[in-house]
DNA sequence: TCCTGATATGTTTGCGCTAACAGCCACGGT
DNA sequence: ACCGTGGCTGTTAGCGCAAACATATCAGGA
């Protein structure tokens, strides 16, 4: 147990399967990846010495020698976050019967990272890339467009994809829960995000929302930024924090719906009457929601059906590009008041 | 935009660097990787060809070439519960001075699932290897402990390691916790977790768990399970399941923090005395609860740490087997009465 | 002057595998 | 008998790069 390698010998190749099995490596070689046509006695003889050897093939060479990588690179801004494992598991699932593998890259809403880690990928020439998000650096797109590969853009298409997108529109969707908002009588409303300066989308569902609350005449009346920390507890003192600044705000759209839990369970420990008195929305539908006091009023970010699509689009390499747009539906949940 | 590939050529090489700045391929080489000597200009001439034909390197062919290969193979059960995001980001942090790369696999607590993706990694041939759990099909510890590599085999040291191993002792864990809460003097005591069979930790919280009351003359007065779903509303139902069926009930441990969470939100709405009618403990030190009302007591899992020591481990190779305990802290919370 | 050694660059080779093709054999039709 | 065909196995070449070694160049010392 000292040593990692428990034999002395040399790592395994094509050609110790060989040598004990008595056949060539090519034989071996179309055995253990079933191609061609091989007889079933060889195979047995074949498999049962892989197994006995133990052998595992090296796929860095069969790659170079095949010019095929089963890889997809997924470039996500975040694991921490609840939305993008879901997205990982529409994509997982999808890519589960092709022979295709994600490979996930974490950037930390870093522009330079993202790029760091696009190229890093591509070194390893993968099927296909998918990516979160359509603001990336000029170098990342380049990189991306001439990489010969299908990319797939998610999560967002209010803008120009570099090939392929799938998502929603966040600006619309800022836009549609304003309205539902101010359908439902509220006036005086009060945005609660994330400062991150890269959360594109949520910029976007903020600039939707405020449009959308400009056509009916009306402006927030207060804005609170947070960043890092626990979300659901910067949720709670932002809340405290607007209440307490803008004791007359009488609606409160927050960028996430883990920092409008915070809020929520804030509202409800001071027996402030929701939605009657104040009324609560949040965004991406996180299943966290459903086991809250009350239902917050959200609307679905279609992750698990984005990752799905994205991977479907990896899968069939499609000639030409394809922008597939989902459509979002509010859940008015119990935070709303009923018109 | 109908193709991926603005331009016909073929994907470039070296050897189109090598014409395009009138140097060998070799020294190309050399310049992209930084190593050996390459004067001033032929370096500046090199990068700029590079820069300007948007090169990216094969690492592919370079790691057939070198016999090296920069990624660690991370295998997890899962992405979607708070406790290995933070590992990876541990796991992350420290790598990345290192030149080392984390490459993520999940088996959704499947052990046929956890043996195809170590199988399928390490036919990448990488630099070590970090896996969840000490518990593996024969094949897949057979494969791992020949490949050569470091393994660093991570969250749980109860049991006999590959090579490495970093993590707490669940089942000293489970005892600790049930010995604070009957000095605590809470006497009629619940367990509520998951059914996943193959989540070990979980069930060796447990064991010890049990141990403890057995040692104190006491035992479990009813218990709860559960699958899939939201946890934080599974708790909830099984809180509530389990104060119908056992009134007399005055503990609820909770095999996570996110279940004990919808357990803590169901007693506050019933009006409950937390915890003077009933105490309430979880496990892992998930940061959302800190925006919870009221503080569950749970007991931190040194995720982080774990995924630190075990980077480190990969990054240093070290000659000899090395299994570091970590001491996981008891934070009593506010639903532990203070003896 | 020649030699030494450092610096800078080029050449050869092969990593382990698979595509492409070549060979071999048995069988059946003509 | 001949050829063709299909099933099975082997041979050759090369994927793109980097290790190891070879070569060129030049400064400085004996």
């Amino acid at each position: 147990m000292t040593k990692p390698t428990p034999d002395p010998r040399h790592t395994l190749t094509l050609r110790d399967v060989s040598e004990a099995s008595g056949v060539s490596e090519m034989t071996v070689s179309r055995v253990l990846r079933n191609r061609g046509d091989v007889s079933a006695p060889t195979r047995a003889k074949v498999l049962e010495a892989a197994r006995a050897l133990g052998y595992v093939p090296n796929k860095i060479a069969g790659a170079l020698a095949s010019q095929r990588v089963n890889l997809v690179g997924v470039v996500i801004p975040s694991l921490s976050n609840m939305v993008f494992p879901e997205v990982m598991t529409g994509i997982s699932e999808t890519l589960d019967g092709t022979g295709l593998q994600p490979v996930v890259g974490v950037t930390n809403y870093l522009p330079d990272r993202e790029e760091s880690v696009i190229y890093e990928m591509l070194s390893w020439r993968p099927s296909g890339m998918i990516i979160a998000g359509l603001e990336h650096s000029a170098a990342s797109r380049a990189m991306l467009a001439r990489a010969g590969i299908p990319i797939v853009e998610i999560m967002d298409i209010d803008g120009e994809p570099i090939n392929h997108a799938v998502g929603i529109s966040h600006r619309r969707a800022g836009r549609q829960m304003a309205e539902a908002i101010i359908a439902a009588g509220y006036r005086k409303i009060a945005f609660l995000g994330t400062r991150m300066p890269n959360d594109f989308r949520a910029k976007k569902r903020l600039e939707g929302f405020e449009e959308a609350l400009a056509k009916a005449g009306l402006a927030l009346v207060d804005s609170e930024f947070y960043s890092g920390g626990s979300a659901l507890l910067k949720g709670r003192e932002m809340t405290a924090a607007v209440l307490d600044r803008t004791p007359e705000v009488d609606f409160l759209y927050y960028s996430n719906d883990m920092i409008g839990a915070g809020g929520l369970l804030y509202c409800l420990a001071q027996g402030i009457d929701v939605p009657g008195r104040i009324g609560l929305a949040g965004f991406n539908g996180v299943e966290l929601l459903d086991g809250l006091p009350r239902k917050l009023a959200t609307m679905d970010a279609c992750r698990l059906e984005i990752g799905r699509k994205a991977a479907q689009i990896i899968a069939q390499a499609p000639a030409t590009s394809q922008v597939e747009e989902l459509f979002p539906t509010l859940q008015p949940g119990d935070t709303i008041r009923r018109s």
